[in-house]
RNA sequence: CGGGGCGUAGCCCAGUGGCUAGGGCACCUGCUUUGGGAGCAGGAUAUCGAAGGUUCGAGUCCUUUCGCCCCGACCA
């Protein structure tokens, strides 16, 4: 590519908003350009970069026996009603009628379309284990796009979807996607860790996320620093410490302005760990055969010491969706803000205990009545409920399996393989016939990762204080020729001499000075950068250095370029090739 | 959806209710220059986000509205 006829161009002051370097760095490289809130177009380098992402994506799913399909964005809506995502999701979904009123979506994830096609496709445990993908568009109306690429509306996924006959042929595609997302992400050169997930309204039992841990990430992510245990804050879970003794008789004491657990501890000189406090959220559940909402508060009893972790909520509740409650809607069901617990509520609120609440007696509750809490009190005795793990895990607690102190980082979620089970084809007859006759579900499962927002991660990863300095693997281009010279016949030569040797190269033969040909190709950030000037030209070199290391400077001689250029591109995708990880998933 | 911020040339930003709306970068022309975002001279580019209002007079004040960003709610 010559950049005299490049389509865009770089930018030297960051437009407003680009609030992290990486993106900053993709905006002003000309990478992307922003078109709304979520909304991106990808210009030449963009689009290159991203095509070689999704060759790295797409020989390690041919490589697991993937077969590349491609579906429609826009589905009738039928099919999300027969699963009932229809009415399950929000607003997140978007909608439309087409010209005679049918009722259609553009679809944010292609269970419901894959499965559609396999009931067609599959009719005998023959046929199985199957395993498809795709690489295409997707449009989540995200209630607030932020920080570039890494959270947007509209974005490109590979979304594969495996197909087999039992849980063992799941377990087998599941692990098979678990090792080759280990091997894309290496290959492409972003560290990430597998962390342990919820699996959210995608439904099914396990799964994991893959996370680049940044500062920029919104997802928190726990990990033990002395075993392996690592799960996102929304399913995390800890070694929790209960307070078991005798029970004691219930006792009612006066408790003035002791509105919090804080004030509460103080007041009567005990420790927050031998209280009981009471979380109340309005949950929604959404039937999902005609899509009728119900509302019902939720009341979560959690020890004090700890916080409710709203995500382990929601689940233990089976709601769709929760959201805080109004002090009005409370004490409606008898129960009182700030002095509020399980004990006399109306018998229609939903009672979900922590076992640290559960395991623990004679904690101090709230009497439901302003200015008095209650000593003593006594799941099972006093009250009852659902008991469930709802506690929040927090740096410094307690690891689940090993004991030591758990840390907490932030990540980005890049990818995550999730197994369906029959979630999908029993709601819409997915079946085939086994060795006896015998019609059952097909076993699926379902494995995603964000290209873009891997390539976002990657700028996020690599660059300086100059600008973006990509893997080879992933770079539009490999090489940056840089002429100085005001004959272009040498640059002109090489340029051509290296383009058919297949090296991909932006020749920078603008009529620019060196300092803004410098200063481009440093933000651009193309790994080889070859200079053509008069300093090394009348010694019948060019001058080459690494993006990576611009101190160390080498020189090729003129009519062995293209060679010595091809050694360089072999060592820099040998030295990334050698950083390969290989993981293996094992069942717990 | 709640809270906050910002919309002035392609980009970054100035602009007390008062003359023809400015600057830097980018762009165009000419000359000069060619190893780290050059110099000189000249030039073009704005429905001041939109609509309505107040006023003799609005980029500036008021109302409405649209868009973008940030925090929160939210998020496979």
């Amino acid at each position: 590519m010559r950049m005299s006829q490049l389509f865009s161009k770089t930018l030297r002051e960051a437009p407003n908003g680009a609030d992290s370097k990486g993106y900053e760095y993709l905006l002003r490289a000309g990478f992307i350009r922003q078109l709304g809130a979520g909304i991106f177009s990808l210009l030449p380098f963009g689009f290159t970069a991203t095509k070689k992402i999704e060759q790295v994506i797409r020989e390690e799913m041919n490589a697991i026996g993937g077969q590349e399909v491609l579906m429609p964005v826009v589905n009738p809506a039928d099919i999300w009603k027969e699963t009932g995502r229809f009415y399950s999701i929000d607003k997140e979904m978007s909608r439309f009628n087409d010209r005679v009123g049918r009722d259609m979506v553009l679809a944010m994830t292609h269970e419901e379309a894959v499965t559609d096609l396999a009931r067609g496709e599959i009719d005998s445990y023959k046929r199985l284990p199957l395993l498809v993908y795709q690489i295409q568009t997707k449009w989540r109306d995200d209630p607030r796009p932020r920080a570039g690429l890494i959270r947007v509306r509209e974005f490109t996924m590979k979304d594969s979807y495996s197909f087999d006959v039992d849980q063992a042929g799941l377990d087998k595609q599941y692990a098979d996607h678990y090792k080759a997302y280990f091997r894309i992400f290496s290959r492409c050169g972003l560290p990430v860790i597998v962390v342990g997930a919820d699996s959210g309204m995608m439904g099914g039992k396990i799964s994991h996320e893959y996370m680049y841990l940044s500062p920029i990430g919104e997802d928190t992510i726990i990990t033990c620093p002395s075993c392996e245990y690592t799960a996102n804050r929304q399913v995390a879970t800890f070694k929790k410490t209960y307070h078991a003794e005798a029970e004691k008789a219930v006792e009612k004491v006066l408790t003035p302005e002791c509105k919090t657990i804080e004030e509460l501890a103080q007041f009567l000189k005990i420790e927050e760990s031998q209280t009981a406090k009471a979380v109340f959220q309005v949950g929604t559940f959404i039937n999902d055969t005609n899509g009728e909402e119900e509302e019902k508060l939720i009341v979560g009893i959690i020890r004090g010491d700890l916080e409710v972790e709203e995500n382990k909520l929601q689940n233990a509740a089976k709601a769709n969706a929760l959201r805080p409650a109004h002090p009005e809607e409370i004490v409606a069901k008898k129960m009182v803000p700030g002095y509020g617990s399980a004990i006399g509520c109306s018998s229609d609120v939903l009672v979900i205990v922590d076992d640290s609440v559960a395991k623990s007696n004679n904690l101090v509750a709230g009497a439901n009545e302003e200015g008095y809490h209650l000593l003593n009190t006594n799941f099972g005795r006093d009250y009852t409920g659902t008991v469930a793990d709802i506690a929040s895990a927090s740096a410094g607690y307690a690891c689940p399996v090993c004991g030591k102190p758990l840390e907490s980082s932030k990540g980005v979620e890049v990818g995550n393989i999730f197994q369906l089970n029959t979630r999908y084809s029993e709601s819409m007859n997915c079946t085939y016939q086994d060795e006896t006759g015998v019609r059952k579900p097909v076993i699926m499962g379902s494995y995603g990762i964000g290209v873009g927002r891997l390539l976002a991660c990657l700028a996020e990863n690599y660059h300086d204080d100059k600008g973006l300095v990509l893997p080879i693997s992933v770079s539009p281009m490999q090489v940056h020729l840089v002429s100085l010279v005001k004959d272009a016949q040498v640059a002109d030569d090489i340029y051509a001499a290296l383009t058919k040797a297949g090296i991909d190269v932006l020749y920078d033969d603008r009529k620019e000075s060196a300092g803004v040909k410098f200063a481009d190709a440093d933000l651009i950030g193309f790994p080889i950068r070859i200079t053509i000037g008069n300093r090394s030209l009348k010694e019948g070199k060019v001058e080459v250095k690494l993006r990576s290391n611009l101190e160390e400077s080498f020189s090729f001689e003129l009519n062995t370029v293209v060679e010595e250029t091809q050694a360089m591109v072999a060592k820099l995708k040998g030295e990334l090739a050698s950083q390969l990880v290989e993981k293996e998933w094992k069942k717990d």
